[in-house]
DNA sequence: AGATATCGGACCAATGCGGTCCTCTATGGG
DNA sequence: CCCATAGAGGACCGCATTGGTCCGATATCT
């Protein structure tokens, strides 16, 4: 439903990566690991960087390591120094006085800032720890509503098959 | 933190209109009255259309309307139809063989989809009725399981007052 | 000093998104 | 009965962002 970005995918899979490790560790050692090419993962690496999230060490043997610990780690925080902060396409400059002021417009996009943050607490519930488990507890959150079919989530298992296309 | 099209926020926004009316609506009539291009909010609308989340009428006075009661529409079924199910580029193709089986990566993947499920139930308890309101009460998400010491999320809880009311 | 490894830029290619247009079909009114 | 209206359903294009690469500069360990 929501777009994530290849490279927030990368930042989620390094950072839990790095959450079982304990001295630093190269970027060379890292993206081979995780199968990530160098140079994508040394951006990515950066923006965490960059964020705290991680503390990189210069100099022969260094690396990256993580700033806290994995539990004090959420993903929302990753997601966050990846993605930036929502753009949610803030009234528009001068299409606001237009429109904005016309009716529902403004109040709704006052809504998004709401929806936005039911999603951001939704991810700040998830620590870097808990993404290493293999299986997540899942945060739960309350129920689970109106949903109409098209959407059944399997449980863990990997899709065997790739749908999508490179 | 996560990217909300454009074409999302109109179709939210046009959803929401919606929600205030009764009878069809022209395109046209709703265009103008959100200030969205008409060509664009065509578009949307017939994207929504296909999700069964608004109906039709065709021929003069024709126009679209909400296939049922605002309060039975949630903002995550709209979020899903115009953006599609979520994108996590699941295992890509071959290189799941290599890097994938290595060790955290698909654990990881997999979680991905716990994420997902966090989101799209936190936009599952919001509906077009609750958009329409100027004040959404917000969500509320109670939640909080697993977390268990060394874990300080700056997030605290979903900040249930009112924090901007422009 | 030399090797190693990150930093911080600039840089390019491509996918996809935002947006427009045109034709066809169905319905209601004159 | 015929025409105006209004949506359906395509194809289509330009621009912006994203994914990915490369380089020189800096810092640190042997």
């Amino acid at each position: 439903m929501l777009r994530i970005s290849k490279m927030t995918d990368y930042g989620v899979v390094l950072a839990t990566h790095l959450a079982g490790l304990d001295g630093p560790r190269s970027v060379r050692a890292l993206a081979g690991e995780t199968g990530i090419p160098q140079p994508t993962a040394a951006k990515v690496l950066k923006a965490l960087g960059a964020a705290d999230l991680v503390v990189s060490t210069r100099g022969a043997l260094g690396g990256y390591a993580l700033a806290r610990s994995a539990g004090a780690i959420t993903i929302g925080e990753v997601i966050t120094a990846l993605e930036g902060p929502i753009a949610v396409t803030e009234c528009t400059d001068d299409l606001s006085e237009t429109a904005c002021m016309h009716e529902t417009n403004c109040g709704v996009r006052a809504n998004w800032q709401k929806i936005n943050e039911a999603v951001e607490s939704a991810l700040s519930h998830i620590s870097l720890a808990d993404m290493a488990r293999s299986t997540l507890r899942l945060v739960t959150i309350t129920s689970k509503p109106a949903d109409r079919a098209t959407h059944t989530p399997a449980s863990a298992s990997v899709p065997s098959d790739a749908t999508g296309t490179p």
